[in-house]
DNA sequence: CTACTATTAGTACCTAGTCATAAGATCGGA
DNA sequence: TCCGATCTTATGACTAGGTACTAATAGTAG
């Protein structure tokens, strides 16, 4: 009796984690107990009924939309910021940014921190890259934790290129060096800028 | 009278759209009309019931989460390979690869798939990318499919460097371009590889 | 046998609705 | 001014998916 109660409930917590908008109907089905049993399972558990689970879903969803329309653009976080200047981000190397046989940062996301925050330096509405030319000067490894810091060396407004160069740090030791010839639309309206 | 219901239901839809959380009751209070008639409101402009608006945004929620999550050891997919000669990769433009602005693919994604390929290319345990220089040939818009294609020039064996060249198309117009020198740890045990 | 836990059952109540019907309010035109 | 059409409000019956509480039953260990 013990055993099945622990066991159930253990499996119920999973279920519901695994799919919030089941009913007590149909997880007393699965079971097979009564719906009471389902209930009174759940209130052991601190498990909100349905609605309740449905709810707070949505809500994290609106949350992270809020939160992810200006940070998801940008790889990193940036921590300083002078445009046209200057700026620095870091980026934590997790588990999702290394090889698994050992964990070695992979190139692209060292890149992507770097170009992104040359692309966030910009002061304009459409920026691209148009060139790049990078060293990775060594490895990074996982929990390690890199701050790119990047300069603006030269606007040809006329041109509507910008240079920024880019140097990525762990510690004081450099990584990743990065010279991004960036490509701005603005007042250059003889590309299809408008969107 | 027309107009004040018109009005009343225009505002309505930006009320809920803006908080989908909103029951008939507060709207009724928002709008000094009873709750049957927002009931109508909602029937003629067939807004669901607060519950079924929740879970319709709970359940965008977990299929964003789903789709978000199998981005890992390559990105793109190979499509064909030599070992060492050369690789064939696609990468499917998405909404998540894209500026929301513009619909342009972010720089950090092409050059991840492009190196991605030049790392499996790479005939070994350890490739790394020492050096890259790449241009991007014209922007990439959403839905198109990125075709990389790589090709092994130059192996310095002694050395332990590979030179990886990359072209990246949509259709048959190029659109990226990238030359990696990658770095392969293997017989070369002069360096602190192991891991 | 008794005490105790686990399970089941049943009732009243809740929210946020649907659906259908009816009655009152307002307005525009003949 | 009265009529008919459109709006608006009210009312009642019903629903899903619960909460909260009480009570009865089943099984088991000491």
């Amino acid at each position: 009796m013990r055993r099945q109660k622990k066991e159930r409930q253990q499996l119920l917590k999973k279920t519901i984690r695994d799919n919030p908008f089941i009913t007590d109907e149909e997880l007393a089905e699965k079971f097979q107990v009564s719906i009471q049993t389902i209930r009174l399972d759940r209130l052991e558990l601190s498990i909100p009924e349905l609605r309740e689970r449905i709810k707070h879903v949505a809500v994290q969803q609106l949350e992270e939309n809020v939160k992810s329309l200006p940070l998801d653009e940008v790889v990193g976080e940036i921590i300083d910021m002078e445009l046209d200047v200057q700026g620095i981000s870091i980026l934590d190397i997790g588990i999702e940014h290394v090889f698994k046989r050992n964990n070695i940062a992979r190139g692209h996301h060292l890149f992507a921190q770097a170009n992104s925050l040359a692309v966030a330096l910009i002061d304009e509405d459409l920026a691209l890259t148009a060139k790049a030319t990078i060293q990775y000067v060594r490895p990074v490894k996982l929990e390690e934790r890199v701050v790119a810091k990047a300069r603006v060396s030269n606007i040809e407004n006329d041109k509507g290129r910008t240079v920024v160069e880019v140097r990525s740090f762990v510690g004081n030791e450099i990584v990743f060096t990065g010279k991004f010839e960036m490509y701005r639309s603005s007042k250059n309206s003889e590309d299809g800028s408008s969107r």
